[in-house]
DNA sequence: AACAAGATTAACT
DNA sequence: GTTAATCTTGTTA
């Protein structure tokens, strides 16, 4: 639990970590839409590097034929999107990018919430030098194999459990962004799943005006 | 055993 | 707009 250091005129947030009451749930649509708007963090190598996540997807699990799971695929890859809520499920896309999921269901149902954008609010500095440039807060931060290595993580941290780890944990607190700022729309890349692939499981606020709305809160 | 496609990105032309 | 990067999985032989 972390207080921010908001100046006279700034709200102040107390940002908890989540647990997991909130990441078990049916709806892992619901628990994609209320991901927007949190914080994601990790403390690799003694350095704490943070984002407020801007975009998530969910996957239904093994109805949802853009789902790795789909049709009861249980495969080493997917073994973690069958254990209980609150762990990463975080695999390679491509061959080259590690891609973050939180997985959101009882052991057995594997229903997962893909991360796909961040904006970053914390260790900035750390940041760029994991991406060997200097950061565009707006830019850099949006795309899943972005937010990965922004934020340091690979696959070794697959099945980290994010309700107790020290290492990658998600934070809530009375920040929300405006209602009419999220939008939902049809998953990215899964034109592969037919009929799914038109479902609008995707959750997104453009990340400029995310940070219009983060600087207005006094966030950061 | 071989191959194609994939929840993507950066660097090209 | 095109392409190379390159690991896991499912399909075909």
């Amino acid at each position: 639990m972390v207080e921010n250091s908001g100046g006279p005129n700034y709200k102040s947030f107390l940002w908890k970590r989540t647990n997991v009451d909130f990441f078990s749930g049916e709806d892992v649509l619901l628990i994609a839409r209320k991901l927007i708007g949190m914080r994601l963090n990790t403390l690799i190598d003694n350095k704490l590097t943070s984002g407020i996540i801007t975009e998530a997807e969910a996957y239904a699990g093994e109805t949802d034929r853009a789902s790795h799971a789909f049709g009861g695929r249980r495969t080493r890859r997917t073994e973690t999107m069958y254990q209980q809520a609150g762990l990463a499920y975080i695999y390679l896309c491509y061959g080259i990018h590690s891609l973050l999921n939180v997985v959101t269901n009882i052991e057995g149902i594997p229903h997962a919430v893909l991360i796909r954008a961040v904006y970053p609010v914390s260790g900035l500095d750390i940041m760029e030098r994991r991406i060997n440039r200097r950061i565009n807060p707006v830019k850099d931060g949006s795309g899943p194999g972005k937010v990965t290595k922004l934020m340091g993580l690979d696959c070794s941290y697959n099945a980290t459990d994010m309700t107790v780890s020290n290492v990658l944990w998600i934070e809530d607190s009375d920040f929300r962004f405006s209602r009419r700022l999220i939008k939902s729309t049809p998953r990215i890349g899964v034109d592969y799943a037919g009929e799914d692939a038109l479902l609008p499981y995707r959750y997104l606020v453009d990340n400029q005006m995310a940070e219009a709305e983060i600087k207005k809160a006094g966030l950061y």
